[in-house]
DNA sequence: CACCAGGAATGTA
DNA sequence: TACATTCATGGT
């Protein structure tokens, strides 16, 4: 596993993930990215900023409308802007701000879990990208990747973050970029199978298909 | 036309 | 527990 990460970023460079400029901003891409192209999170993000609504007391406080006129190019108007707004709400409420929020020591990735829009990737990307915590991102890239490579052996999202917990160093920037480098192999190769034949790291992969 | 994007919630067996 | 469906928009 730690073969393929260095190989990796020899071939493709830092990711430089996760590009954004505050904590909140983060938090809010997150959600946003969800089953959305990157691109889309931008143009939404910029909307967001635009209008005013890069802020925790304002986007809690802020219209549904409002925040859905902006979030529109990411699709999913009925829940985004809702689930941006209960987010938003709920950290101000009970802790003021992210910084309080994200310095939680114990239960903070359950307490993520529980708000609504907010599942296992989404909530392992706000810990570790806008918390520094040591919690791997799996998402469908690494699955389809770590199958085919061979280095993992169970498909389970806490079984799969469980043995890069274990295989990797203890360093939240490897955390960070690892992941990064895997959705960056994944839609640069592991789309169609014509691709693997150019894929860096055909030597190490088993096959093309089985998903 | 089908398929997917830096998933999650809900329903079914 | 393990799949299947729905959510929405825009790009390829």
């Amino acid at each position: 596993m730690t073969e393929v990460y260095d190989r990796l970023l020899e071939h493709f460079g830092p990711q430089h993930w996760w590009p954004a400029e505050s904590r909140l901003e983060v938090i809010i891409g997150a959600i946003l990215t969800q089953q959305t192209a990157w691109k889309k999170v931008e143009e939404a993000i910029g909307n967001m900023k635009a209008a005013g609504l890069m802020d925790l007391e304002a986007l809690a406080d802020a219209d549904r409308s409002a925040v859905a006129a902006s979030t529109a190019p990411c699709g999913f108007y009925r829940t985004k802007p809702l689930r941006l707004k209960g987010m938003a709400a709920y950290i101000r409420d009970y802790y003021g701000d992210v910084g309080a929020f994200l310095a939680k020591e114990e239960g903070l990735r359950d307490e993520l879990l529980s708000l609504d829009g907010i599942g296992p990737e989404t909530a392992d990307s706000i810990l570790c990208y806008a918390g520094d915590r040591l919690h791997f991102v799996v998402d469908a890239y690494t699955r389809r990747i770590g199958r085919r490579m061979g280095f993992l052996s169970t498909n389970n999202y806490d079984d799969v973050q469980a043995e890069f917990h274990k295989t990797l160093p203890q360093d939240i920037q490897i955390y960070k970029e690892f992941h990064a480098l895997l959705v960056k192999l994944g839609k640069t190769y592991c789309r169609s199978s014509p691709l693997c034949g150019d894929c860096p790291l055909t030597d190490v992969c088993e096959g093309s298909n089985g998903d």
